[in-house]
DNA sequence: CCGGATCCCCAGGGATACTG
DNA sequence: CAGTATCCCTGGGGATCCGG
């Protein structure tokens, strides 16, 4: 990218991973792990593969991203992020966070990938029962599967389905989220489209974290 | 800018603030404060101003700009940022810190303005012996005049000169940036060109705050 | 099928000139 | 002073092609 010629720190990252799609292949990269050209392109759907090629030429260049041959049985390269890399988790969760506000907008043709789940659930949703038992709800977004993990007052999530959930929810991405994050109730979920397999009272022990209030104040028509 | 459309509140946070420049005017709105085009445009140093005024239109559009009519005797308008606009400081702060490491590699023709150097002060020095009584630095980088207000622990930056500072730092801003940040000692930056007039010694109690080790690891040749 | 490279087209950015 | 208008050109998007 062009610099921007300031002497100042801000736009001296700017300079670095400023350019188009650059900082959506970080969040890429510390959402999947070290992972291949394929994977990367999958999980950013929208981008063109030369854009993509490009980008993780320069993001190797500046020392942000490293490029391993994979064991020998497989031909292909690992794409990860080098500790100057994964220093940029702060930017992209200061963006998460404050990109929240906007994520609620109805838009019906936006894509959607299990592992962007991660970080809302990380960021605002906690076991508030840590007590209970561990039990595990399978969530199949958009025909993404997701795994929570809710125990000891902590959600862990993963990719992928579970043998036997204890609860499993289906429906588009935007409506198990805001069911999830309590901006709407079971009933509106329902008429929304979300369905529920199971004892959906075990899901009240997912609550948003007390400090981001901000999104309690939003809605969800 | 086009949207990158996925349901992810880092990309929608892109999609708002994701364009070249928007940023920087960020930034610029939250050093400033409310002011007035040309002041965007003279803290903003290469931005075309059809850009800088497209900008600021799709800014006022997402709610982050507010424009308002200055007192009748000018006529001009005051861009100022909103709370939408405000909450983005994390995301500068973020942003800036990681860009630390990159800011001390040497450009001879970047641009520099008093107002960048509120930030790195704020956010990585301190005074070390609030005991002491209050004292003003003044500096005098690129011709560009900032006064630190130093005393009860903390360091306040405003720009412009001071009648009669304690101290007085001119030189190359990368230079005075790196003696205050303790990455060059007294020697080595009078060497490089910079001078004191008044007690030197004085400067000893703005040092850097430890928990940004990383500083401290960074080397100035 | 994976990991790109190449090509063409167009939107968006940069520089400059101009106007109320 | 505070923008607007214009032109040019780079860089991104999309499709296709190619070597392993």
């Amino acid at each position: 990218m062009r610099s921007y010629g300031h002497f100042c720190s801000v736009a001296r990252a700017l300079d670095v991973v400023g350019d188009r799609w650059t900082l959506l292949i970080v969040r890429e990269l510390l959402l999947q792990g070290p992972c291949r050209f394929t994977d990367l392109k999958d999980g950013l759907p929208g981008v063109a593969s030369n854009l993509l090629s490009e980008r993780l030429k320069e993001l190797e260049d500046s020392g942000l991203v490293s490029r391993d041959a994979a064991q020998p049985p497989v031909a292909t390269n690992l794409y990860g992020l080098t500790a100057t890399g994964r220093a940029l988790e702060p930017v992209i969760q200061a963006l998460g966070l404050w990109g929240v506000q906007f994520s609620m907008e109805k838009r019906t043709d936006d894509a959607f990938r299990g592992q962007w789940l991660t970080y809302p659930v990380a960021w605002f949703l906690q076991d508030s029962r840590p007590d209970e038992p561990a039990m595990t709800v399978q969530i199949i977004a958009d025909d993404e599967p997701v795994t929570l993990h809710v125990g000891g007052g902590h959600i862990h999530t993963e990719r992928g389905t579970v043998p036997d959930p204890a609860v499993t929810l289906r429906g588009e991405p935007d409506k198990v989220l805001g069911f999830l994050a309590g901006f709407i109730d079971l009933k509106k979920a329902r008429a929304a489209g979300v369905e529920v397999d199971g004892p959906a009272r075990l899901l009240t022990r997912i609550t948003p974290k007390a400090q981001h209030s901000m999104l309690q104040a939003l809605t969800l028509d």
